[in-house]
RNA sequence: GGGCCUGUAGCUCCAAUGGCAGAGCAGCGGACUUUUAAUCCGAAGUGUGUGGGUUCGAAUCCCACCAGGCCCA
């Protein structure tokens, strides 16, 4: 890298002692550790949002007699001769310390003023509100739990700077409730998904990131190389294959909730790292699935937002199931106003896809012009949740052929505000269907198609062992988060997400 | 990969046509016994992403590079 500009917060005595802003916080650091050093621990009595909890309704200027101790960063002072206020910030909220020169004494009102913003700060004293009836503790002593020799942003306006949030993303928590409030969410959406899954009888599992091969799914891979066994080796595109193993062992419902690895490229829905849920119960089939699908999002709205109506980027959204079904031919059909069928001639559907702006490749069957079709005139314009279903054989190599309809698959995909939320199908079963779909694939990549899928031959074992009548979902969970937490971008909901380094 | 755009103080942002680089917050000193982005007074300070080029003179124009954003593929 030729761009060698010192980093401003790279951590050097030198700068620190160099700047003005952080020279004065330096000197009192300094002074503690010569002292004696910060505390190993500090015992809280109560959280800034236990404290609410239980003094919500307190009249201006009460005194509870309640003694209590908070703990919490330092987020600004407000000095009025005798008496000073700070803020402090922990976990769940604000806490107001009210500082009284005859309270806490003369030599302690003088620390307090010493403190800075941004100071980890744990007080004891008694909770009070003031005359504003701000809910507050009246301290009698406090500790400084460790400084912070760098400035807080700006107090009015936090970090805005998209890059600064995401490199030092502690300092976006720091300064923006915006920030910690989705990481929340997420937190919460993730625990739900387990508790909806957990209370159905299913077994979380883990399975390898590090394979041999990377099977599943049509991504690219990262490579990478295991030294003691000599191997290139990949990071995982899906869970797939691993989990339909365990059903085959006899586990029957299984889930996980992992992370994947797809070697492509960054934008506002795709970070190379993802988190996605994947489940499969033996004995169910795609329409059991969906069912599913529908219960477990209206769950987690709920959890996040108290109810299932939601807003998304300025637009109404309604979560509740059952969402509306139509299968991706009919809806191909309606958006060309032509009765195309998967037995049209490929001329004609490749006449079809040209006036649409597509180009299509050699290769390409009927279910590859639907599919094409597809993504160009409909996905963007489903708004509502819906489930396309029946996506052609072609283009679904783990699917179960439809029981009933030739050419399609038992599949769907649930598209929410003209995203894929989930994909899920009946699970091709048959050993043989799935070696000739394996074959295909093996063939339409020999034959210039990127978006084949690698045999599995292990897999393939497992099959003839034999997995049982299964249903299969995939939900990608950040983007589930984005959904809840009405975020544009998929970097707002992954506390680090992949950038180039500095 | 293509197009457009951005990068100025710790943070948030100004700086017509190229002409002494500014403010608010933060920080520093002071006043203030109920503040809520406290307020008031005072002093000071620091910066044009990196490297070149054009020019008497560059934050501004040109080139390359670095990092990022938006849109498209």
């Amino acid at each position: 890298m030729t761009d060698d500009r010192p980093s401003d917060l790279a951590p050097s005595t030198d700068a620190l002692e160099d700047d003005p802003l952080t020279k004065e916080r330096l000197r009192k650091y300094r002074a503690v550790v010569e002292d004696g050093g910060f505390p190993y621990a500090y015992d809280r009595t109560d959280t800034a949002s236990e404290l609410h909890a239980r003094h919500g309704n307190l009249e201006p200027g009460s005194e509870t007699g309640e003694t209590v101790t908070v703990a919490g960063r330092l987020m600004n002072t407000r000095e009025m001769g005798k008496l000073a206020f700070g803020v402090l910030q922990d976990v769940t909220g604000r806490i107001q310390l009210f500082v009284d020169r005859r309270t806490i004494g003369d030599d302690g009102f003088d620390e307090f003023l010493e403190l800075d913003a941004g100071d980890w700060v744990g007080a004891e004293g008694e909770v009070i509100t003031s005359k504003r009836g701000e809910l507050s503790v009246r301290i009698h002593t406090f500790s400084l739990l460790q400084k912070s020799l760098r400035p807080l942003p700006d107090k009015w306006h936090g970090l805005k700077d998209v890059e600064a949030r995401s490199r030092h993303r502690y300092v976006d928590l720091i300064a923006n409730e915006e920030s910690r409030t989705t990481a929340l969410a997420r937190s919460r959406i993730i625990s739900e998904l387990r508790r909806q899954f957990d209370q159905r009888g299913y077994i979380e599992v883990e399975t390898p990131v590090l394979l041999g091969e990377a099977t599943g799914a049509l991504a690219r891979p990262f490579e990478t190389h295991h030294n003691a066994l000599g191997e290139d080796m990949y990071l995982r595109i899906a869970t797939e294959l691993f989990l339909k193993r365990l059903v085959v062992g006899g586990l029957e419902k299984v889930y996980e909730i992992g992370r994947i690895f797809r070697n492509e490229g960054i934008d506002a829905k795709h970070n190379p790292e993802f988190t996605m849920l994947e489940s499969y119960e033996a004995f169910a089939d795609f329409d059991d699935i969906m069912t599913l699908v529908e219960e477990v999002v209206a769950a987690c709205a709920e959890k996040i937002t108290g109810g299932t109506a939601i807003t998304y980027q300025g637009r109404d959204l309604e979560l509740s199931g059952p969402y509306p079904r139509a299968t991706m031919l009919d809806l191909v059909r309606k958006a060309v106003g032509v009765d195309i069928d998967y037995d049209s001639s490929l001329d004609d559907l490749a006449d079809l896809a040209r006036h649409h702006g597509i180009e299509p490749d050699d290769h390409w069957g009927s279910g590859r012009f639907v599919e094409a079709l597809f993504d160009e005139l409909v996905e963007d314009t489903i708004w509502q949740p819906t489930f396309v279903t029946e996506h052609p054989i072609e283009i679904s190599p783990l699917s179960r052929a439809h029981r009933s309809k030739p050419h399609v698959t038992e599949r769907f995909e649930l598209f929410i505000g003209g995203a894929e939320y989930a994909n899920g199908f009946s699970e091709l079963n048959d050993p043989f269907d799935q070696r000739e779909r394996f074959e295909a694939q093996a063939a339409a990549k020999s034959a210039g198609d990127q978006d084949a899928h690698p045999i599995d031959d292990d897999y393939l074992l497992a099959l003839e062992y034999g997995l049982p009548p299964t249903g299969g979902l995939g939900v990608g969970v950040d983007r589930l988060v984005m959904l809840l937490t009405d975020k544009h971008h998929i970097r707002e909901v992954i506390l680090f997400p992949t950038m180039r380094p500095e």
